[in-house]
DNA sequence: ATGCATTGTGCAAACGGTTACACAAACACA
DNA sequence: TGTGTTTGTGTAACCGTTTGCACAATGCAT
C-alpha cells in the first residue's frame, strides 16, 4: 500500500534505489532509447514497487511538447456538439493526448481563456465554436502547431479546416417538402453572429431559389430548445408559413412543440419542420425529425487526421470537405 | 502583428530587452512580490509589446501547482451530467483553473487514463462518474489535494464527498402515484454496477415499503434513451405494471415513448413514468416529465466549495449533503 | 553623522525530467 | 592482437520559471 500524502518519488531518487543514474531512469521510460533490456526491466520493477511515474510537467518543459490539446467549444451540454466532443475526446485519449476544455459564452472571457490555455503550451487547438474569430485564435496560439478549425475557412498558414457541404442534401429536402405542396418557408437561425449558421441558411435559400421560391419569414434564436419554441410561436403568429427550416435539431424540436402545442398544427400535414445536425435525439421516437445531418464519425475522423498530420510535422495546413445527407423523419 | 511560427519569447530574453534580470520579470507577473511599481509597469509594457506570457508549464514545475483539474466523467454527451459539467467548467475557469476531461467507458482504460492524468500533477480531481472505484482513484491520485467525489462515500483522508438525499422526494412522488390508484411498480435501473443507481433505487423501494408495496418487476439499462425504450418494451410485455420508475430522465423518456408507441399506453392514465435528475429536457413541452430532481447549481456550488476548501489548505476532507426535490410533470 | 529598517534588484539554486556527448566494455573481423 | 563498430551507461547542460539569500540604495529616527 502506497503511503498517503507523500511527495511523489522523483527520477533521481528512483535512480539511487535502482543503483543507476537518473538518465538511465529516463531511458527506461522512453520506448526507443539505447538501454539494456535487463536494466530496463529492473528499473520498471523498482518503479512499480515505489509507484514512480515520470512527471509529465517536467517532461513537457524539456520536450517542448505537452501532449495537451485545447478544445474550444460553445457549450458542453448542447447535444449538437456533445456527440462530437465525446468522440473526439476518446480518440485523443487513445493517442495519449489530454483534452483541455475551453468553454465560454462571453467573447472577452473567451479570449482570456484562450490566452490562459496558450500558456500551457498546448500542442494542438481544435476550435469547435464558430463564435471565435479565427484571427484571434491564430494570434493567441501562434506558437502551437497549426490550429484546426471546424468550419470557418481562413487563409492562413496556421489554420487547417474542415469544410461542410450540405447543399445537395438541402436540395433534396426542399424538393420533398415542395413536392408535398408546401410553399411558404421560414428560416429559424441560430445565433446571429454565427458563421456556420449563415452557411447553413445559404444552402436552403439557394435550394429555394432554384425553384423560384424565397423565405416568407425569418427569426433568430440561440440554438436552444427554448429559443426554438419561443421564436416559432412569434413567427407563426406573425406570418403564414407552412414550413420552418431550423438552424439545428434542438431548435427544431422546440419549434415542433410550439406549433403543436400553441398553434395546434401538426407535422408534417399542417407544417413541415426541418432540423440540422443529425443528433441522436432527432431519431428518438418522440421526435423523428427530418434533418440535414452530418456524419459525426466522419467529422471526427477528419479532425483526428488533421491532428496526426500536424504531429507528423507534415505541416502545411490542409482542408477536408465533408458532405451532409438528409435524414428522413416524420416532421417533413 | 506578431511573427508566426516563432518560438515564444522567454523570461530571460525579455529580461535582456527590459534591462532587468529574469527574476524581476517573474516578480512583475506575481501579484504580491516585492518589486518597484515603475519597474513592473515598464516590464508589462515590454511584455505586451513582444507578446510575452509566462510559461505555465515551467511555472507549474517550480510551484508544485499546476492549476489543472481532472474531471472524471462517464460521458460528455449524456445530458444528465452535461449540465453539471458545463457549470463546473465555467466555475473553474473563473478561478483560472483548467479542466482536463477524462472520459472513458471501459474500466481498464479508465485506470490508464487516470494514471496518465496523474502524471500531469493535477491539483484537484473531481469524480463525476460512479463507475470508478474510489479506492482506485485514491491510489492513483494520492499525491494530489483531496479528491472530490460526487456520491460514493469512502472513509479516507483524501476523499471529500457530496451526499445526495432523495428519500423525501421519492416519498412524495410515490405518494402521488399511489394516490392516483397505481399499485404495480417497476424499477428500471441504469448500469448494474452503478453505486448511485443502487442508492436511487433504495429511495423508491423504501418509499414503497412504507406503504406495504414492493416492486413487481425490474430491469437494467445503461442510462440511454435506447436502453430505456428497449427495456420498457420487454418489461411491459413481461409483467403487468402501471408505474415505472427510471434511473434517469433520458431512460424515462425512452420508456414513455415505448409505452405509447409499442403498447399504446399513455401517461399518466394508463401508466405513470418517473425520471430522475431533473435535466432541462425533462421540462420540455414534449416530455414534461415527473422527475426526482437535483438542483444542479447547488450541486456545483458544493463542488466548488470543496475545491476552494482544499485550495485554502483547510485540508481535512469534508462532506456536504444535498436534498432532492420532486418536479411535477404530466407523466405521473 | 550613525545605526537600522525597508525596499528593490540580481545571483544562483532549485523544480524533475531529457539528451548530446564522452567513454568503457563487449563484440566483430582481419 | 589490434582496429573498428556497437552497446550501455554516466556526466552535465538545458527546458523556463520561482524564490531564498545577499546586498546596495533609500528613508527615517536618533
Amino acid at each position: 500500500m502506497l503511503e498517503m500524502n507523500k511527495r511523489r518519488i522523483t527520477s533521481k531518487e528512483l535512480a539511487k534505489l535502482a543503483g543507476v543514474s537518473s538518465a538511465t531512469i529516463s531511458r527506461a521510460f522512453s520506448p526507443d532509447s539505447r538501454i539494456g533490456s535487463a536494466t530496463r526491466d529492473r528499473i520498471l520493477a523498482v518503479a512499480r514497487e515505489y509507484g514512480y511515474q515520470p512527471n509529465a510537467i517536467a517532461r513537457s518543459l524539456n520536450n517542448q511538447r505537452s501532449r495537451l490539446v485545447a478544445l474550444v467549444v460553445n457549450a458542453i451540454g448542447n447535444p449538437c456538439e456533445a456527440e462530437e466532443q465525446q468522440l473526439l475526446v476518446h480518440r485523443l485519449q487513445e493517442r495519449q493526448l489530454l483534452p483541455i476544455i475551453l468553454c465560454c459564452a462571453d467573447h472577452d472571457d473567451r479570449l482570456q481563456l484562450m490566452r490562459l490555455a496558450s500558456t500551457y503550451q498546448v500542442d494542438h487547438v481544435v476550435v469547435f465554436s464558430d463564435m471565435v474569430s479565427m484571427q484571434d485564435a491564430v494570434d493567441i496560439f501562434h506558437t502551437t502547431k497549426p490550429i484546426i478549425v471546424s468550419f470557418e475557412p481562413l487563409d492562413n498558414e496556421k489554420v487547417s479546416s474542415i469544410r461542410i457541404d450540405g447543399s445537395a442534401a438541402a436540395d433534396e429536402i426542399i424538393d420533398k417538402i415542395v413536392g408535398d405542396g408546401k410553399k411558404r418557408f421560414a428560416y429559424l437561425s441560430g445565433t446571429k453572429s454565427s458563421w456556420i449558421d449563415k452557411l447553413r441558411r445559404k444552402w436552403f435559400v439557394d435550394a429555394l431559389a432554384k425553384r423560384g421560391l424565397g423565405l416568407q419569414a425569418e427569426a433568430f434564436g440561440d440554438y436552444s430548445y427554448d429559443s426554438g419554441f419561443k421564436e416559432a410561436v412569434l413567427l407563426l403568429h406573425r406570418a403564414k408559413v407552412d414550413a420552418i427550416i431550423c438552424g439545428n435539431d434542438v431548435m427544431a424540436i422546440g419549434a415542433r412543440d410550439a406549433a403543436r402545442r400553441v398553434l395546434g398544427k401538426n407535422t408534417p400535414d399542417d407544417i413541415a419542420i426541418v432540423g440540422q445536425d443529425g443528433i441522436a435525439m432527432a431519431a428518438w421516437d418522440c421526435n423523428d425529425l427530418t434533418t440535414l445531418s452530418l456524419d459525426h464519425v466522419a467529422f471526427i475522423d477528419a479532425v483526428v487526421e488533421l491532428i496526426e498530420r500536424h504531429d507528423a510535422e507534415l505541416e502545411g495546413p490542409h482542408s477536408i470537405t465533408l458532405t451532409c445527407t438528409a435524414r428522413w423523419g416524420s416532421t417533413a
